[in-house]
RNA sequence: GGGCGCUUAGCUCAGCUGGCUAGAGCACCUCCGUUACAUGGAGGGGGUCGGGGGUUCGAGUCCCUCAGCGCCCACCA
């Protein structure tokens, strides 16, 4: 039985236990001893590690962090009982795009890479509030102010983490902007440039105009817009028949490289090869074929624009076609036209739409279209999904620029089968989510997009020549040795060259992009171990055991890290991926703060109690959605109180306790035999990662031990049949105690650890997790479950009849008799004692009736309550 | 258009490889000052398991099909 129940030190349980407090004691206490620390010592055969989720800090806290993370750490507690050295981190992402938006209105600046450091810089405000202007501040003070609002909120979040009794060793943090992660990122990517998995291309991207950077294809989502199909005429050079197309996106007619139809269409198949005329600029475009073009999509003729589309971008490459840029990086017309203009009139038109931004310049063409008649008909509404970034606000444009790109699989099929197999390999939880990943790696269309036109990031660690006629020479850029890493281009030289030659002839410049912020966090594993860093760390965690996550980022986290570590190891970065669902607003809907809807983690914590709310998120299963339920919160509080109460009574019983020997009734030891198959079910679910099962096995337990189990040997275990019979009440309940308190450790952990620490030395969290087999030992190979079954059902019956005569669970009954099967009627001489007690029966009758069904609801009960007092309500 | 999941009591959900009369909690109703617990306890009512087929001695569970809800993915002119 794990510890040595009959311990010498003097128990202390309080006269009127509590739930006060126990969050603030408990963390603090284990905090002091280091329960939860690592052990270096172990090897990777003993260690269970955890890639956690590192949270992004200047995110807002909601439920949903309390949800999964407490998934985590019921696993984790599980692990560290079984014996297992668990190597749980926590990190804290505080890189990229968040960060900086926050950092922006918080602090009121904006970064300007123009402008020098200024090392007393104050920011206008800090705390947010009323918007004014944004004062410019040089990239060093902006990186400056992120770094400083980080680590206030990273010590928000650790505060909570430790309310909620996360069993992370918190002398492991790691941050995605420090050094070690920028060392990280910098040092795979150098790899990845040396091995030719990363490279450089000029290329049209798709855009976000105010960021002003580019992002990848796994940072996009469709919004449905509405917008209109516009029907266009475009003439031919003889003046016969005009050719007309539909588009979304007439402003984009400066920027026509050609029409479209597809190769089988009967209209069009006289056009092919033939040119026509743009409207309004009169300039020259080939009619063409190709097989996207579909024919029952508008006019069957499309206008392949530089770049209106992802199919633009197909066909503007497939068929080799010129770039007839118009819309600039600010999401505005440039000034000057693509191409020439011949007439006076084509001017005129460009003029008209010069400078403006997309939708102005719409506006604007629909009216010249208009006054030249080369618009048909009236536009025709429509509703259609637009790409967008995920966290941007106008849709994305699409231009051509140069950019790094991390081979992926999305143009390489080998690569791409290999992604899939890692896939496959992984143990996931639940199994269904593997569909997810296929999916989307099946569905890759170019390769990942790492470099963003950010400020506060992880510089690529390049630098470009510069010649002596001042061009750079971006094919051939300068690298640090890993020993320099993290470096700065934007503020430190390459070796071999001094500051003062930046920007020279002769001299170099540095690469100005940072990466994207999932090119470090795909790199999780390697900086939570330490990877080159500390390789004997490193060696006793990776590959990991577990990555747990929610599902919304199995496209952007989970895959990009298996890829990083395919490229890198050549192997998956961790065995299992145990994905969580999304917690939904009580009445099931998805929070979000537009909504208003998002229910804050603290008060929940103040009011509930941090079992209790764990208790909560515990009762959602993997990859389920889960409602925030209040309601559930209030039962774990109950549980919880429970738990003190019934510990109370089990461990007030005798002055000390008579060890497991002791147990000898029929009724203790088919409880502790049904207790075992619990222990065992709850093991198994917690092996394949179902903490909620483990959980309802052990509750339920819980319950019809309180209920049933207590209620049937109080009698006996305050001494109404003599010290051995009370003894072996006494002792059979003290090991279901110390049984039940253990599998509820991972779950409970406060209230858990406070009942232990009443009877036992160490931590609960500690204790090793219980096991069947004693229990079975103790309860011998005889023992029946079927006493405590039929024992609890008749003790039920004798409770219904005083209920329904309206009378006190204290009252007597005169006579009871008690009629079934003969086995079953065996089982229940084995407990009538404890019956007779429990239900105050002075005479109990029991009677074989050898017709009777075999089952529990065969038996048959008869009571006969004793008059009641003068008074009482008649019976 | 492709894929995944869900549909069981008023509500939130269990029900694992098919097998006692389909369960739990909340809510509701009735009752109980009881010496672990009134931050409690005992008991009760309430479901044709989304519809329709099929396999089987037997289907909430397996197969087919339809419907609704949710999510992921998709080249969206």
């Amino acid at each position: 039985m794990g510890p040595e129940a009959n311990t010498v030190r003097p128990m202390t349980v309080p006269d009127k236990p509590t739930l006060d407090g126990l969050e603030a004691r408990w963390s603090a206490q284990w905090e002091t001893d280091g329960t939860y620390r690592f052990d270096r010592r172990a090897r990777r055969d003993q260690v269970f590690s955890i890639d956690t989720p590192p949270p992004t800090v200047s995110g807002s806290l909601h439920i949903g962090h309390i949800f999964s993370y407490t998934h985590t750490d019921t696993v984790a507690r599980f692990r560290r009982m079984q014996g297992d050295v668990v190597f749980y981190p926590m990190g804290w992402d505080d890189n990229g795009l968040p960060t900086e938006r926050r950092v922006q209105n918080y602090f009121g600046v904006r970064c300007d890479p123009s402008l020098p450091y200024d090392p007393d810089l104050e920011p206008p405000r800090s705390g947010g509030g009323a918007s004014g202007d944004a004062v410019a501040v040089s990239r060093r003070n902006f990186v400056e102010l992120c770094e400083r609002l980080t680590a206030e909120d990273e010590q928000v979040f650790e505060d909570l983490w430790r309310r909620l009794g996360l069993s992370v060793d918190w002398s492991m943090t790691y941050a995605t902007i420090d050094e070690r992660a920028r060392r990280a990122s910098q040092r795979a990517f150098l790899r990845n440039l040396a091995r030719g998995e990363a490279y450089a291309a000029e290329a049209p991207v798709l855009w976000d105009v105010d960021f002003q950077t580019a992002v990848a294809q796994a940072e996009l989502e469709d919004r449905e817009l509405p917008g209109a199909y516009h029907r266009i005429a475009f003439h031919r050079a003889d003046g016969s028949e005009p050719v007309f197309i539909e588009t979304t996106r007439p402003e984009l007619l400066p920027a026509c490289v050609a029409l479209v139809a597809h190769p089988g269409d009967e209209r069009y198949r006289p056009l092919f090869g033939t040119d026509v005329l743009t409207p309004l600029f009169g300039v020259r475009v080939p009619v063409l074929a190709h097989h996207l073009a579909d024919p029952d999509k508008g006019t069957g003729m499309a206008m392949i624009c530089t770049f209106g589309d992802t199919t633009d971008v197909t066909w503007w490459r497939e068929l080799d076609l010129p770039v007839r840029a118009i819309v600039g990086r600010d999401g505005r017309i440039e000034q000057r036209p693509p191409v020439p203009l011949d007439t006076p009139d084509a001017e005129q038109a460009w003029a008209q739409l010069a400078g403006k931004t997309v939708r102005q310049a719409q506006r604007a063409i629909v009216e010249l279209l208009v006054a030249s008649g080369d618009l048909i008909g009236e536009p025709r509404a429509i509703t259609h999904p637009v790409k967008f970034f995920e966290k941007g606000d106008r849709p994305l444009e699409i231009v051509a620029s140069r950019q790094w790109y991390l081979r992926n699989g999305g143009r390489d099929i080998n690569l791409r089968t290999q992604l899939l197999d890692r896939g496959r390999a992984l143990a996931w939880h639940p199994g269904y989510m593997q569909a997810r990943y296929d999916n989307w790696v099946e569905g890759l269309a170019g390769d990942w997009l790492i470099s963003r036109q950010r400020f506060f990031g992880v510089p690529f660690p390049l630098w470009y020549p510069v010649a002596a006629d001042g061009t750079v020479d971006l094919d051939n850029p300068i690298t640090p040795d890993e020993s320099q890493l993290p470096v700065d281009p934007a503020s430190e030289a390459p070796e071999g060259y001094a500051e003062h030659q930046r920007g020279q002839a002769g001299g170099f410049v540095g690469d100005p992009d940072v990466m994207d912020t999932w090119a470090t966090s795909s790199l999780t594993p390697q900086i939570a171990t330490a990877w080159e860093d500390d390789p004997d760390l490193h060696a006793r965690t990776f590959p990991m055991d577990l990555r747990p996550q929610a599902h919304d980022i199995i496209r952007t986290w989970l895959f990009s890290t298996v890829v990083r570590s395919h490229l890198e190891h050549g192997e998956l970065p961790w065995t299992n991926a145990a994905i969580s669902g999304w917690v939904l607003d009580p009445d099931r809907k998805k929070m979000s703060k537009s909504k208003g809807n998002v229910v804050v983690p603290l008060p929940l914590l103040e009011e509930y109690g941090a079992d209790a709310v764990r208790y909560w998120a515990a009762s959602g299963r993997p990859g389920t959605d889960t409602a925030a339920d209040f309601g559930q919160m209030k039962i774990g509080r109950r549980l919880s109180i429970k738990l003190l109460n019934a510990s109370k009574f089990v461990l007030g019983l005798a002055g000390s306790d008579p060890g497991a020997d002791a147990v000898s009734h029929p009724l203790d030891r088919a409880m502790l035999a049904g207790l075992a198959d619990v222990v065992d079910d709850a093991t198994t679910a917690f092996d394949a990662y179902d903490y909620t099962r483990a959980l309802e096995r052990t509750e339920s337990f819980f319950w019809s031990f309180c209920d049933d189990v207590v209620e049937l040997v109080k009698g006996r275990a305050y001494g109404a049949f003599g010290d051995d019979a009370a003894a072996s009440a006494s002792a059979a309940l003290r090991v279901a105690l110390s049984t039940q308190l253990r599998l509820f450790a991972p779950f409970l952990p406060f209230v858990t650890e406070e009942v232990w620490s009443w009877w036992q030395d160490g931590s609960i969290h500690r204790a090793s997790w219980p096991s069947a087999e004693p229990l079975r030992t103790i309860a011998g190979a005889d023992a029946d479950p079927m006493v405590l079954r039929v024992a609890a059902d008749a003790l039920g019956e004798v409770r219904k009849a005083k209920t329904a005569a309206k009378r006190s669970l204290r009252t007597d009954v005169d006579r009871a008799v008690m009629t079934g099967a003969p086995a079953l009627m065996a089982a229940l001489g084995l407990a009538q004692d404890d019956v007779r007690e429990a239900g105050r029966i002075a005479e109990l009758v029991l009677v074989d009736d050898p017709d009777a069904g075999p089952t529990i609801n065969d038996l048959l009960v008869e009571v006969v309550l004793s008059p009641a007092e003068s008074g009482s309500p008649p019976a």
